[in-house]
DNA sequence: TCTAGTGGTAAGTAAGTACTTACTTTAGCA
DNA sequence: TGCTAAAGTAAGTACTTACTTACCACTAGA
């Protein structure tokens, strides 16, 4: 980032640079306290601002949160679907669809924590910044993922449930791995996994199911392969 | 105030009841705005009484939060996963487990949807109700479920996955459900569909995955009975 | 009847809170 | 160089916060 050095001891900035960082600043203790806990003075410290000038730059607290929502949302470090997956599409390759969009999420949660942690505290707190990633993001990754589902099931390629459920279930293991490891468990007590071998296990669950026969046939095979789990055995 | 005598909750309690009440109201205050979001004043009002009374029953705004914890943590409303699955644990009816799982929980949120939302704001601030959930709910759940699948997988019924994987991915879709049915999408813009269909589905999909035929995937698998769709279509 | 204990309140306090005002310092350019 | 516009601040304001104090009103038991 081009950010001035020198700016923690209070170094004179541009307007624009000055209210990028404070901007920059707020988005990392809204994340962490969430709108209401966070104090327009904790913002000014931590950005070695006085508070006046956080109000200078920003009328309202409230249009700060506003800032941030743009500058989340609109910039270009927000996912997109459609281009992610864009050649598995194409080729209706399903592993790399599923596959591709699992690792691609999976990255993003990781690599930008604070985004999730703000949108939960957004919905939380009723602010607008959920409503709007739902409509402009979640929903869109319904209709792309969704229709390509039931192209498949035209195709007779998977079984004829509502494309939504499936999506829901997809979109459920990759948000809530996130969620867990953002949020419940960032030192990954319960399950500790790359993000391509997690994307490439929830699409083989997705895809496959974890069954190794159909209901009542004869047991085929085992493959003798055993995995590490840090699972205490069933007692 | 004249202070009507038989007014909503102006009304003379015993202090166990009064205690009781002005709990319930601020477990629903707090999951609505979070800890840092509402006011002890608020509470209050909502519990129709002074301010002094909150402070009689509890002696800091942290105590009655912590008495939040107990009360929600330690009472019988909390969800039993081990009784819910008992029966088809024991016969190792892999559907009956994860389906009654599934729907237990959902029925669970469904009905209490205070207590997701107080789980949310207490990881989000990093409060010990969050931690203390995950130490005696989450990892209770991972190592029963874990376990059986476990079980399974030396049956030879269950792909050797990680375990933690498994549990993690459908645990996944019930959240995930859960938290678009309460907070994202209450309206269900997205997916409307009953506690016992999703049950259900997310099971199927758990168990056998949603691709028709297995042509050439890495994991060989049997190509699973289809119900209601010719296959054989162009791929 | 009195009186002690309990449920309850009105009116505080000190320390925040978001936000302002009046003022000082500096960078950039004529 | 000296002027000016913008970056920056110290010290407010009006209000809210968690928490207290001092005082009532009812009821049971003697």
């Amino acid at each position: 980032m081009p950010l001035p050095a020198a700016a923690a001891g209070g170094a004179r900035m541009t307007a624009e640079d000055r209210k990028l960082q404070i901007l920059r600043v707020a988005v990392s203790l809204f994340s962490q306290r969430g709108f209401g806990g966070t104090t327009t003075r904790e913002i000014a410290q931590a950005a070695g601002v006085s508070e006046a000038m956080v109000f200078r730059h920003f009328a309202t607290k409230e249009e700060l949160y506003s800032a941030i929502l743009d500058h989340k949302a609109c910039s270009g470090d927000s996912m997109n679907p459609e281009q992610m997956v864009a050649d598995a599409l194409n080729q209706k390759d399903d592993r790399g669809v599923f596959e591709q969009l699992a690792l691609g999420a999976l990255d993003h949660h990781e690599g930008d924590p604070e985004f999730q942690r703000l949108l939960l505290h957004s919905a939380l707190e009723g602010h607008e910044l959920a409503e709007m990633f739902f409509e402009k993001f979640v929903r869109r990754v319904y209709e792309l993922l969704g229709g390509y589902i039931a192209e498949r099931q035209r195709d007779g390629a998977m079984v004829k449930i509502d494309p939504a459920i499936i999506v829901r279930s997809f979109i459920g293991m990759i948000i809530h791995h996130s969620l867990n490891n953002n949020l419940w468990d960032p030192n990954r007590r319960l399950l500790k996994i790359s993000n391509q071998d997690a994307a490439k296990h929830f699409t083989d669950i997705l895809l496959h199911g974890i069954s190794v026969n159909a209901e009542s046939e004869p047991k085929k095979r085992i493959a003798r392969k055993v995995s590490r789990t840090d699972l205490s055995r069933k007692s």
